[in-house]
DNA sequence: TCCATTCTCTGACTCTAGTCAGACGACTTG
DNA sequence: CAAGTCGTCTGACTAGAGTCAGAGAATGGA
């Protein structure tokens, strides 16, 4: 790794934390502790405590401390579930509601104050310089995991590329159409499917079917909305390219939608050709392949 | 202020303390508390103990402490000053040293890490963009201040100033020599002392002579070499025009060695147009002038 | 139906990170 | 040389942020 850039990372951290850092957190907590103001944030518009507590990874028993002086507070109030009467829902209350807000006012009033200070131009470009680390940043933080297709997370990226295709291809799209790629194919040893998740959402994913010796087959490619522009199209690629190789596959083959021209450029920049086509899949009107570099 | 920019520097703010923030402090403190790392870095290669305090912003009595921590841990050792028995100087101890490489060691791989989970290209997007982000809140913590030219703060930057100018000019620099401006000039109500500082440094100064209803005269415009391509120059020269604007100032006059280029094409820049020598400074070679809109 | 698991809550702790007041010796200055 | 100031230390507190070990209800699965 480049000595400078990391030194460049150092400086970015040290100055960053202690400007951004200290003013963001004991700013914003107000005369209320920290934890309280940043449960206070999650909750929203209601929300059950078990997914606070894994979206704040805190402990169970702090978290039914805070919401207890929250509530004491008349910011809060928490009810069982309707379904599962083990589980609190938590809720903000008018005054909650207020909090909150001016939680936001603050917010906006001191990234307004920084932004002051700078004259227009730079006031510009440090908001451009932000928009970029921060795009970049979370790119940092996606993980790729092959998943069983039939975990949640996977199940989700599933519907989600197949809602997505329904939307875009001329005439919908269904699953059950097509070339089935079903849960059994994309576990091995048949096949896999890899899911990019931010934090522990799912933002990606895509399948590879090993033929035997012969070319792997690249299926159910998606990156969600949110998280385009990230370079994570291409990451997905790679890792798939790196899994077929690994798998002894020579080349990866894949068939696409014309509606899908972001897709096919990025195939095309990869260094996928395309090829005549070699299935009947009836959404495609693009069929490409790439040999791969033997793997050791 | 734009909307949309305090939104982006919020999300920033979100992400970027998420990630770097929380690594940062927690991971970096190992198994000692963070105010033990801190006070452990800032030692550096030996000490005092009031400049620790001051740097830290931290009490004297939680400082005593933490460093009595830090002894017992075999990490630091503490002496009386030769010269004032008051003070005490603390040290690292081979141990301490040992100690503070290793987080180093540890924050340079905490960057490395970040870095590597993105591909090539956008890995030197980020670091640029930190770059940028880094410099731009630099600045935007630049603070302005008309400050007695006796202030300690004060003579650092015209002591540095005339360093500067000797350097630079062909045949050197003197307080002493040309056109004098004392304490007494840059001191209301016949002028003052603009400096700008980072946190408490002094990074830049510029002083204004004010003469009756004549233009104001402009001197002693320096901008420390770690702090420029921050737009301080700019910054310092707009504060001192609005300064003499609102002392009646109908103008505002200045001359330049021509060694000063980077200075010479801010002043064009900002407006100001060369004019004939209107006075025998020695070690000018341009003079230049900017009258100044009314102030309401 | 019963047993294991899930979800939440409570009580009893711990550790960090401070703050505040006062004591005390070392200097400085009139 | 006396009085005040400075730098440091100690003791006595406080608040925040969490951890850990159960307890007890609700639910799900065999």
């Amino acid at each position: 790794m480049d000595e400078t850039m990391v030194a460049q990372v150092r400086r970015f951290n040290r100055v960053v934390t202690q400007q951004v850092g200290a003013l963001n957190d004991r700013f914003l907590a107000r005369d209320r502790p920290l934890g309280e103001s940043r449960l206070l944030w999650e909750i929203g518009e209601g929300r059950d405590v078990r997914s606070l507590r894994a979206a704040l990874g805190l402990d169970s028993g702090y978290v039914s401390r805070l919401l207890r002086s929250l509530e004491a507070a008349g910011l809060v109030t928490t009810q069982r579930g309707a379904a599962d009467r083990r589980v609190t829902l938590a809720r903000l209350t008018g005054d909650g509601r207020a909090e909150r807000d001016l939680l936001d006012e603050r917010s906006d009033a001191l990234a307004a104050e920084l932004l002051e200070t700078l004259p227009h131009r730079q006031r510009e470009r440090l908001v451009a310089a932000m928009a970029d680390v921060e795009r970049l940043l979370t790119a940092a933080t996606v993980r790729f995991a092959v998943t069983d297709p039939d975990d949640p997370v996977a199940q989700h990226c599933l519907r989600a590329y197949a809602a997505e295709l329904d939307v875009r291809f001329d005439g919908g799209f269904s699953l059950d159409r097509g070339i089935r790629a079903d849960a059994a194919d994309l576990r091995p040893p048949n096949g896999l499917l890899l899911v990019a998740t931010l934090h522990a959402t799912p933002v990606g994913c895509g399948g590879l079917l090993f033929h035997d010796a012969g070319p792997a087959h690249l299926k159910r490619m998606w990156v969600d909305e949110s998280a385009r522009g990230l370079g994570l199209g291409r990451r997905l690629l790679e890792e798939l390219e790196r899994q077929a190789a690994e798998h002894g596959a020579p080349a990866v083959r894949l068939e696409t939608n014309a509606a899908l021209t972001e897709a096919i450029a990025l195939y095309r920049s990869a260094g996928y050709t395309e090829v005549p086509a070699f299935n009947a899949e009836l959404y495609a009107h693009h069929w490409f392949e790439k040999v791969l570099p033997p793997w050791e």
